[in-house]
RNA sequence: GCUGAAGUGGUGGAACUGGUAGACACGCAGGACUUAAAAUCCUGUGCCCUCAACAGGCGUGCGGGUUCGAUUCCCGCCUUCAGUACCA
């Protein structure tokens, strides 16, 4: 039979699905392999040709792991709670349970028809309860736990209160909140419960606290850091403000360092490894305390240039900044006041558009530079960062070009403190070259030496210290939100308790609408009655989106367990995950929060190992080719000489709106251009042409400005400015390779071109095309279960490992994928006679068969390992095209070829595996690479003459330097190259090239 | 601005440690089969000069360099994409 790739397919998927041939098991005398792919949100717009890009990737090599003889893991679940089918629901009334009910059947059923060996029995959903009472379990673990600074690992809230006891808060080093008191062991005791609450609440690695944080009107939501694109919500796009709110946060930053350290250990793409750098933002430098002039206080700024201190001009303070009120004097205050209320009008996006100008306040106060005794006057400017480091800075114009420009502008003195600084008076110089001067006690050290020199000073003279700084907030983890992980709390006198441990799950409780409450409250305050013990008032927040995402590699490992969120034991065996792949797109969000759970539950002793994934592999993007229609519309002026009456002028503004688009026309692509192009350097039959449309287009306009009476009272603009230029996105399956747009069927089957006229006299009509992200509303999804219908899935998931490197984001075309199914068929065709029947033969194969099965073994093997996917594909062709060539139908290399092939076209081969006789392809191993069989005793040396490729001449592997030159020169052909000059060198590489130099 | 990645035929891309640039595929052109089309098969296909062959010249974003030899290494520049941005 010729290939019949739908029957085959459903056989197997069969076949798969009913002997559970993927089921892992987590005991096994194999060495154990964990292949993982970012599980993914199921939207209801199903998966797009982009979406398996990394599933094909994985799955090839968890079935190559395999076929290697390794226990693989290789799951698949969904991360389902989210913004989508809320919104859903908002819209609808719809439960988003139903919603993503539905969504994931259509999600389970494309990818159950591309053949993935995925362990079904294994998935995971975020949203169901016996799930995220696990998600719930987690945050009571980092409720109950502080991190410990001395054994830098987080710990039992128990330990600390120990430590409370016995020696008071003194000598705690932990990573906390900065309003932490300062307590003996008898104060302690005497705290009531309340205080005892509120003062641990300091230390949790979860915490309650009023914090500034981004809150996104629209989405009656918080929002993360890494959740927040430019001031707008990266869900939505809809716009983000800072608010001051009590929030549930997560004391990630007390994981910064190990963090960071971690990225060393990890084999992950270094883009990725630097994006969590440069998130993380580590930067040492010192603290100095400034003396406020006639006041108790002190100002701590955060430098990396502590050795620029004697070169200081002034001080800022950021304008949020909490003491400013009490700085500004009363001479200053209208200024400053004014100030604050310009910068608060500014939106985020104002602020960051506005980076250059230099704006600022002088609150009229002085401060003290600790070094030099010299007094400084302090200002406030937007430029200062409230959330960053102290939110106030020391300025040394010298040395930073901000500082620069700021003293430049409001004439404040710059002072040159390194001999090395070159025209400070045209800009700043960041030299940390040179020696000091107008420095005081450094006048003559060097940059090293000043350093630590000054670091010792500040802090024998308790005025500063070393210090380490972060960029990296604490997550912001309360959600306003309905479709997510209740937080399992509750308020007693406004203090937060967890429930007990056997409560969880605490379920989502049902809710009339999906809205925030008429007070304000998230949508939980609808929930009636729902209330801890019937008395208490849960937290009405829920989890953020990333919650759930944050551990889901361990519950595959266990999924079905009730009484942990994994047996040990299978932690303890399936360890971490071996290879992981995803988008790049979660660099500072998922996959920062996974590695930042996963060490706190190592601290715990819930896990072993520090990094959950070892490897970690981006995939692409598959861009989307959008076509368009284009549409034109005219601009037209009014003659100025005569005058319009009244009436006239109504009927003349109706016309030109009229025809400033107009609607229902379309022009081909090639027209448009023609319009667009300009009047010079072209010939008269271009002209002629722009004019023949250009009539036709216009004769509707004359004819209604006749009959309103304005003839000759309005111009025609000069082109193309009098020309609108307009374009509509035309679904793809209308536009062929050649960009022509099928008219007939989009004019009948899209109501948006319903009674459209195409071009003037109905000719082939063009779209232009632009490379765009995938999505309906750009109408060029491509979509998957097209392309199985019309190929199937082997040819599909071939065809998008063909398409190019893994990693490589590539627009998506149609256009090579038959070269893949007709790969495939004549595949299948070397086990198939003239009739199509099956016969393969038991002869011996021969040297040149051998060759060809031993070289694709051995290059498929070393693709995969660098997962090199597209250059094992063209290495399949080359070789079954051999095969071809010499006719070769016999099993000894048509089974073992079957084998090596299996991870990519999964489907085929399981047919042929049995055809041949065997049981199904879960009991084959990888062939063994055999080297003899590659091996030769010629080489064709290509022959170059002074680097440059001349000829081939075959010659003996076994030939030396010397032998070779000789047998070289002696050929005739060589000699003809040369022509009579006389070689001066000659370089012999063996096994590779002959090079003569002349 | 900073950080990172990348620029190779008409197109997607290959060349893994400096050693035959353009594998494999698409597209295109020509041919076979067919009444015809589709499908299939065969041949050619980087560019330039040439009727053509032989031969030659030019070619991996641009300009230099190192080397017997550079898509690969070094220096400078240009372009594109991604991330990030008043971070003190």
């Amino acid at each position: 039979m010729d290939y019949q790739f739908a029957a085959i397919e459903e056989k197997w998927q069969k076949y798969w699905a009913d002997h559970q041939s993927f089921k892992a098991e987590a005991n096994s005398d194999k060495p154990k392999y964990y292949v993982l792919d970012m599980f993914p949100y199921p939207s209801g717009a199903g998966l797009h040709v982009g979406h398996p890009l990394g599933y094909i990737a994985s799955d090839i090599f968890a079935r190559y792991k395999r076929l290697k003889g390794f226990n693989v893991l290789h799951p698949m679940g969904y991360d389902s709670f989210g913004l989508p089918a809320e919104q859903y629901a908002i819209q609808t009334g719809q439960h988003p349970a139903v919603t993503t009910e539905t969504n994931i059947n259509t999600y389970r059923r494309q990818l159950d028809q591309i053949g993935f060996s995925f362990d079904w029995s294994r998935e995971v959903r975020t949203s169901e309860p016996s799930y995220y009472k696990w998600t719930q379990w987690i945050f009571m673990q980092l409720f109950n736990s502080w991190y410990n600074l001395e054994t830098d690992k987080a710990e039992h809230i128990s330990t600390l209160i120990e430590k409370f006891n016995a020696a008071g808060s003194a000598e705690i080093k932990a990573a906390c909140d900065e309003d932490t008191k300062t307590f003996m062991p008898s104060d302690w005791a005497n705290f009531s419960d309340a205080e005892k609450q509120e003062e641990l609440l300091k230390y949790r690695l979860t915490y309650l606290k009023e914090s500034t944080v981004n809150w996104c009107p629209a989405l009656g939501t918080v929002l993360a850091n890494d959740e927040v694109k430019d001031g707008f919500s990266e869900r939505g796009g809809y716009p983000v403000e800072q608010k001051k709110m009590m929030q549930w946060s997560m004391r990630i930053t007390a994981y910064a360092e190990r963090l960071l350290q971690g990225l060393d250990t990890i084999d992950w793409p270094e883009p990725m490894k630097e994006m969590q750098r440069n998130w993380i933002g580590k930067s040492s430098g010192a603290s100095v305390k400034f003396n406020v002039e006639n006041s108790d206080l002190q100002i701590e700024v955060f430098t990396t240039r502590v050795d620029t201190i004697f070169g200081v001009s002034y001080l800022v303070l950021a304008p949020e900044h909490e003491w400013v009120a009490q700085l500004t004097t009363p001479a200053q205050k209208a200024e400053i006041e004014n100030y604050i209320a310009q910068t608060k009008k500014k939106s985020e996006l104002d602020r960051m558009a506005d980076a250059k100008t230099v704006s600022g306040a002088f609150t009229g106060t002085y401060v003290v530079n600790p070094v030099s005794g010299e007094r400084v006057p302090l200002w406030i400017a937007d430029y200062v960062l409230a959330g960053y480091g102290t939110g106030a800075v020391m300025g040394v114009p010298s040395g930073d070009q901000r500082d620069w420009l700021f003293a430049t502008n409001f004439n404040l003195p710059i002072v040159q403190i390194l001999d090395s600084q070159k025209e400070i008076d045209v800009q700043a110089d960041p030299t940390k070259e040179g020696k000091y001067i107008n420095s005081g006690f450094i006048n003559g050290m060097g940059y090293k030496e000043a350093v630590a020199f000054l670091n010792q000073w500040l802090e024998d003279q308790g005025v500063g210290k070393a210090k380490i700084n972060y960029r990296q907030r604490d997550a912001i983890f309360g959600r306003q939100r309905y479709w997510g992980e209740p937080i399992p709390v509750y308020f007693k006198d406004g203090l937060p308790y967890l429930l007990k441990e056997e409560e969880l799950p605490l379920l989502l409780p049902e809710i009339d609408k999906y809205l925030p409450t008429e007070t304000g409250e998230p949508p939980l305050g609808r929930a009636e009655g729902w209330k801890y013990e019937g008395k208490y008032e849960y937290e009405l927040s829920t989890m953020p989106g990333w919650a759930g995402s944050s551990w889901y590699w361990y519950r595959y490992m266990d999924a079905q367990n009730d009484q942990a969120f994994a047996d040990p034991k299978a932690v303890d065996y399936w360890k971490d995950v071996d290879l992981y792949i995803g988008g790049s797109e979660h660099a500072t969000g998922h996959l920062l929060y996974s590695r930042f759970w996963n060490k706190f539950l190592k601290d715990l002793g819930f896990s072993k190992e520090e990094e959950p994934f070892k490897k970690l592999i981006n995939q692409g993007m598959i861009v989307g080719e959008s076509a368009f229609a284009h549409s034109i519309g005219f601009n037209f002026g009014e003659d100025v000489t005569q005058k319009f009456t009244n009436e006239e002028r109504e009927s003349y503004d109706k016309i030109k709106e009229k025809y400033r688009f107009i609607s229902g026309k379309y022009l081909s692509y090639e027209l448009i251009e023609l319009l667009k192009s300009s009047n010079d350097l072209e010939d008269n039959s271009t002209t002629e042409k722009r004019q023949a449309i250009l009539s036709h287009f216009w004769k509707p306009v004359e004819e209604d400005l006749t009959a309103a009476g304005l003839k000759g009272k309005v111009n025609k603009l000069s082109l193309p400015l009098g020309l609108n230029f307009y374009k509509t996105h035309v679904p793809i399956d209308y536009v062929n390779t050649k960009n022509e747009i099928d008219i007939i069927n989009l004019e009948k089957n899209d109501p948006r071109f319903n009674g459209a006229e195409f071009n003037l006299n109905g000719s082939v009509f063009l779209s232009s095309r632009e490379i765009e992200k995938m999505s309906k509303s750009k109408f060029n999804v491509v979509n998957p279960d097209v392309l199985i219908a019309q190929y199937g899935a082997d040819t599909l998931r071939m065809y998008e490992m063909f398409l190019g490197p893994l990693e490589q984001s590539k627009p998506w075309n149609t256009n090579g994928i038959e070269g893949v199914f007709k790969f495939l068929r004549k595949f299948w065709r070397l086990f198939h006679n003239e009739a199509w029947e099956f016969t393969v033969s038991d002869e011996a194969p021969s040297k040149a068969e051998l060759k060809s099965l031993h070289k694709i073994i051995k290059k498929v093997q070393e693709d995969i390992e660098r997962f090199s996917f597209n250059t094992s594909v063209s290495s399949f062709m080359i070789a079954v095209n051999e095969l071809t060539d010499l006719k070769c139908n016999k099993r000894a290399i048509l089974q073992d070829l079957v084998a090596v092939l299996a991870p990519y076209a999964p489907h085929i081969c399981e047919e042929l595996w049995s055809l041949l006789g065997n049981k199904d392809l879960s009991t084959a191993q990888y062939p063994i690479f055999n080297p003899e069989y590659l091996v030769e005793d010629e080489f064709a040396y290509p022959i170059s003459i002074n680097g440059k490729m001349k000829m081939n001449l075959n010659l003996s592997l076994t030939l030396e330097a010397k032998a070779a030159e000789e047998a070289v020169l002696a050929n005739e052909q060589v000699q003809g190259f040369l022509n009579g000059a006389s070689p001066k060198k000659i370089i012999f590489v063996k096994g590779k090239i002959v090079n003569i130099v002349v």
